[in-house]
DNA sequence: AATGAATGAGGCTTCATTCAT
DNA sequence: TATGAATGAAGCCTCATTCAT
């Protein structure tokens, strides 16, 4: 992201790696501005103005705006996927398990608010730049398949008691999660309070976790 | 600013009338237009062409398209909070009261889809328009009033052992309802599971209501 | 100009006083206006709005923007040929008249700096509404005929010796009250002087006079 | 800026004199516009029309309306500072060379009334734009300086009289010539005299010399 | 004599994109 | 691989003016 300055080398693939660089410094600048402002309310010109390349170039290596922003969607995404290829919970009783999953996506989302913005806003566009998308269709998500087997073993051992099947319980879990970072202005100017504030993130993020597990294990009139 | 019912006065007021139409008009076009793309993505000419009326009056009623769509959103709100003041659920027991709480806020969210994508727009403008508007700021919510009693009278008959205020537990049953429709889009694309079919409608209104209890009543380990 | 309460009159012309109460302010303000920001930078519904009445009383009672601005040009040039028409000078001898001819001039440009500006605006539109308006075309000015006066008695007596008429005489003392004023800002962020500074008058006032009597005097070789 | 005549080179450059040529023929036709209507009365699209280009380069090489004002009024005096550099009197005695240089005036007040009346439409608006702009900020005047010497030379010994420094001097030349150019179209409606007619054209350029000398020499009372 | 509502034409500006080199 | 110049369509907004009452 920051331009380094290596030697420049005589053969080889000099130009490849600049090409690389270049590309990766558009989607890391593009990420930002969608993410600030929109699709429609980003502008290529100021992405192009805050790059090290100019206008041209985006063109050149991605087409257009539109797929720029596919691509800005298609790297964002691939990064929350390796995040949830490292979950490491399984070595965890159920109940702990979930919480610690639950507390790692909390975790993954705070520090991400622009990918949620970025989902925010796809979701106004009705999804259509990852349903366009080859690398997103039905792409899903590693950490279901972690769910789906913390659920099986609770539910074995008699601890889980609810029906919910991991892609309900990950919406679940995702929920809170999400609308504490992508809702916090609105709720924060209408109700006078900080979803993020940092004194009450514990706070957030054991209720979080008090939830989901509650909602698991409670008993339940035999319906 | 609603479609008003008076009757036709012998002189006067028809042009008022006229006006009051002429600017709920537009707002209604807007509130679609807006909520379909975006603020930055809106035309003005398109809503205006949506209108029996011109873009000139969109100018000589609001302002401009940064007060119009103030003007939508501070509508779009005031519907919400008249719906929160005809909630009547205080009759009913702490457990059951909570539950019709929740499932009225997923119904609700469930009918103004519109209202749900304003409010994720205008977080991505960071509730600047909120923030601006004499009629938004810190305009609170009916519904908190309400739930801060049921919460109140939950505790003492010891039902409820959490440790929420009405604001968190407002935010944690919206969060659900908010995401649900919010997000349908990605979470459809990228999961394959349609948040919002009608099929599943009631399984998750259950589920809502489940987990909300769950968390309230659950057992605490004394800390 | 302020709005005067006085007690509502039965019958009589009290309308009519009214409508030339409105019809003056209307004009106030539109001198105000134009003369700030020229013909065109002027609007309507500014002017308007600084006025006790609306936007329509305009067009009711001087049919559209332009001959608005020539009414206005009209009062303003009536003003002043009124303050011509009191010139008394002639009981001076040839050069203390002219001189102090040259002073008044002066003194009526430093007084009204509206009307330079639109007479600055009006050369702009090369004197069209002017040549338009039945009360303009040709007024002549008071001054030239006192002008004509002097220059006859001075020439007489041998006291003037230059070969000017009255018209380029009056041109002569008009031009530098005129830049004086009307050029004063760009003159004096070009050259950091200001030429209406009040500590500078007496100086300027002087200079014009002396300059106006050495023209007329002066020695002349035999042509 | 202006054309530059450049051979063309081997490679490179084709465009870059195109955009000079660009740049210089939209400030072209931008000053007959804004000369001939002033700055609010101007219209881009009009200015666009009359060039080989489209609006939109307006914007891509000035920035807007305002800047392109500003950079015609840059020009006009760029030019007419160039033409003061050529000034040449020096080598007459104080009496001629004052003369000439108020001719010199006359003569480029004559032929450059458009840039008489983009001085007055500056001075409608202040001097704004001299004032934001950093080339022409207290810019003063080359003639200045030749002023100043003459002035100082002619004192010395004993020809002039008069109590003027050069700016006050160089006012006092400039009003008439700007005056007249200036004013000539109300002036010619009302009194029915054309100060730029040609055939008076001598009258007045030897009425200016005799005018400035006169003042420089006339006999002063002991004050 | 007065007014709020309405209007069509046109104003300035900006957009994503492409061209020639 | 890279770039400054160029573009047409469309964006938001404002103008002087008129209408119905």
């Amino acid at each position: 992201m920051t331009s380094v300055d290596e030697p420049a080398r005589p053969h080889g693939n000099g130009r490849l790696r600049d090409a690389a660089r270049t590309r990766a410094e558009i989607l890391d600048v593009a990420t930002q501005e969608f993410a600030r402002v929109g699709y429609a309310g980003a502008r290529v010109d100021d992405i192009a103005a805050r790059t090290s390349t100019t206008k041209r170039m985006i063109y050149y290596y991605f087409g257009g705006k539109e797929q720029l922003f596919t691509a800005v969607l298609e790297r964002a995404y691939g990064v929350i996927r390796e995040a949830e290829q490292r979950l490491d919970v399984e070595h965890l009783d159920p109940v702990a398990a979930i919480r610690r999953l639950a507390e790692l996506t909390f975790d993954h989302h705070e520090r991400h608010p622009d990918f949620i913005r970025l989902v925010s806003i796809e979701n106004i566009h009705e999804a259509e730049h990852i349903a366009a998308s080859e690398k997103l269709g039905r792409i899903g998500s590693p950490a279901l398949d972690v769910i789906r087997r913390i659920l099986a073993s609770g539910r074995e051992s008699g601890l889980f008691t609810a029906d919910v099947d991991a892609v309900d319980l990950h919406a679940l879990i995702s929920s809170f999660c999400f609308f504490r970072v992508a809702n916090r202005h609105t709720f924060g100017a209408l109700f006078g309070r900080d979803l993020v504030d940092p004194d009450r993130r514990e706070h957030y993020r054991t209720m979080l976790g008090d939830m989901v597990i509650a909602y698991l294990t409670a008993e339940r009139s035999a319906d």
